[in-house]
DNA sequence: CGATTATCTATGATCGATCATAGATCAGTG
DNA sequence: CACTGATCTATGATCGATCATAGATAATCG
């Protein structure tokens, strides 16, 4: 690489994930207009690196939906419609229902993993990391359930990214929803079956 | 391309697409074997291309989970425990659940697409065939949510492929469940709420 | 002057070559 | 002979250059 200048080092981590990084923060930062072309070899220019490693991260934002490809003519910021932001809450609460009637018989009353988000969630001091409790309180269900792939396909919705553009798009508040996680774990303490449903319905009342 | 030899033409439309496709196909015919190594200029060599595009395949098949890669150290054909044909399932089934709750608004009572896979799949004559119909049907459930991001993660799941892999593994039945896609597409015709249940039952049925 | 076609330009897709890393192999030392 | 470290080998990761395509632009013709 003839890099003997451009942005901030770049450590030794495998150029495209540290591009994916770059890129994301600049998507959701809104430092890129959604619509604006994303021309490899100038992302590839700024960053002093090559167009492979930029062309593997662009697959990767093209999987997260953050950006659209069309065949020979490139990337581009996705337009989010609101109806993009909406899209991810049946998915999301289809999987986590899954996820939960799977997991309760795992846990077997043993909840200490989710208790850790909630009072993780109770100290939080500002809103990203109060969204980023949250959705750890969602992941450790997802987690509990044991089955790889749901735990793929969820991570792979990319809900961080998601959830800081729908703050971005509407301040959609996400709090006052500790009192629904500390039932959901009640819940998942006494084994009640009725956890997923209750989990369901939770994720949805996230949803416009 | 210096390649005035090799492998059968390899039309132009993105040799990627091309090399994805010969090695799923080489993968589930059971010519590759499980744990086998995959190297990335062995493959470009025998097809006659250049490793990029293999790369490109090759990350298509990691989604997939047809094989597993280590940093630096390349990707070998994944060894398919029957947890992880199991896996897929659960997942299958809430997805479809939730297109099925979504679908059956809009599709208002209009089931013409289900019945048209319902057809071809009693007019099928091998397996393999049956297993496609059976496929599209629920297929067209989904695409009926109006939901693209459920759809886009249900195509992700890769159902053939996983399917072909589990006839091949033991010979599942599939067949004998033409009955409950005429009650299902029935429950669709009158717009019962309890449609997406139903599915996600008659999926998990399936389920070893 | 408007429609059609050849050319040019930008850029994605692909290529062949180089760099970097993980293991394997071998040499040296005690 | 076992252990430590240098060297070698295979191969993924990355690079710089070339090829191919889409759209824009200019040239040609009626």
């Amino acid at each position: 690489m003839s890099n003997m200048n451009a942005s901030p080092a770049l450590v030794r981590t495998g150029l495209g994930d540290q591009i994916r990084q770059v890129l994301i923060e600049g998507i959701t930062s809104g430092r890129w207009a959604p619509g604006e072309r994303i021309v490899e070899r100038r992302i590839a220019a700024e960053l002093g690196v090559s167009q492979a490693p930029v062309r593997e991260a662009l697959r990767h934002l093209e999987a997260l939906r953050l950006i659209e490809t069309l065949p020979n003519r490139g990337a581009r910021v996705r337009d989010f419609t609101d109806e993009d932001l909406a899209e991810v809450f049946p998915v999301r609460a289809g999987l986590e229902e899954t996820a939960a009637d799977l997991a309760v018989h795992r846990m077997a009353g043993q909840v200490e993993g989710l208790e850790v988000h909630i009072a993780r969630l109770a100290a939080a001091t500002d809103r990203d990391e109060e969204m980023r409790h949250s959705i750890a309180f969602h992941r450790e269900i997802v987690e509990a359930s044991g089955n790889r792939l749901l735990r793929s396909v969820w991570q792979s919705l990319g809900i961080e990214v998601w959830t800081a553009l729908s703050l971005k798009r509407r301040g959609t508040e996400l709090c006052g929803k500790a009192a629904e996680h500390a039932h959901i774990t009640e819940a998942f303490r006494r084994g009640d079956p009725g956890v997923g449903r209750m989990v369901h319905d939770h994720v949805m009342s996230y949803a416009p």
